[in-house]
DNA sequence: CCTTGACTTGAACCGCACTTCAAGTCAAGG
DNA sequence: CCTTGACTTGAAGTGCGGTTCAAGTCAAGG
């Protein structure tokens, strides 16, 4: 157990978030400093794993209260289970869809179709989702 | 060519974005309108298509200038394509993070771990991305 | 002791993507 | 002709995810 705290400062350095944010997400209650150096927040090690699970959950399209849900949840909560296996499916249904964006843009670089858009290969990145709605 | 003109509420129920938003999208130059049924903006029914196009880029992280950028590209613009190219790397690295977002999620749904976000194999999702910083 | 510089606070502000509002207009139906 | 209801406009408002600001505080170094 490294127990050393780490000042706000080297925080924001080491995980590319603004000091700012940090203070934010505290309000939030998706982080807590361990204690203070004057009046200079210090956080324990762990909390820069924390920060890029937060970091990747946000870039996922979760929002900040979501995430701060999926930090708190116990196995024995099931409803909440029941909501992350929900945002599961969101997120596969995500990862298809971004599959062909990204597909598709790879085809953009070599397409001489005008404009770009109109190329009938890359329209299949936006093949309708077949039942999701509501 | 099915020249047929849909009247605003009706794209609305069918691309199921509220009629506000294709008049943003319309002064932001995303979309715009074949014709006038009185008042009413008509539409030309490849509208839909290309709404779900923007729909698409706006859920992978465009923001809708850069969905306007990527609507006026013709193959001629080799500035705006290398930019297209930087965004399918970046679309490929979400691709890659969320996959692995989604698999942490599916093993949440079976874990045991309390809290379930310190499971290991649940970290496995932050793992950080190897140097695309900047 | 005094300066320096990185932090502290709450409150105000920001950009984005829309939505809502108030007041007005039009086409169709009775 | 009059009502109804879906549209029109510009302007203001909303929610999210932060950043910026002003005024203050602390620890370390000279």
């Amino acid at each position: 157990m490294d127990d050393t705290l780490i000042d706000i400062g080297e925080v924001a350095r080491r995980s590319g978030l603004a000091a700012s944010a940090l203070r934010f997400y505290e309000r939030k209650g998706l982080i807590q400093a361990e204690g203070r150096n004057g009046l200079r927040r210090a956080y324990r090690p762990q909390t820069l794993e924390r920060l890029d699970l937060i970091s990747c959950a946000r870039d996922a399209g979760f929002t900040l209260s979501e995430i701060a849900e999926l930090l708190r949840a116990r196995p024995s909560d099931t409803e909440l289970r029941a909501r992350l296996a929900g945002k599961e499916r969101e997120v596969a249904e995500r990862v298809d869809q971004l599959t062909r964006l990204r597909d598709s843009l790879r085809h953009a670089a070599v397409c001489e179709h005008d404009p770009l858009v109109e190329c009938p290969e890359f329209k299949h990145a936006v093949r309708r989702v077949p039942v999701t709605r509501s």
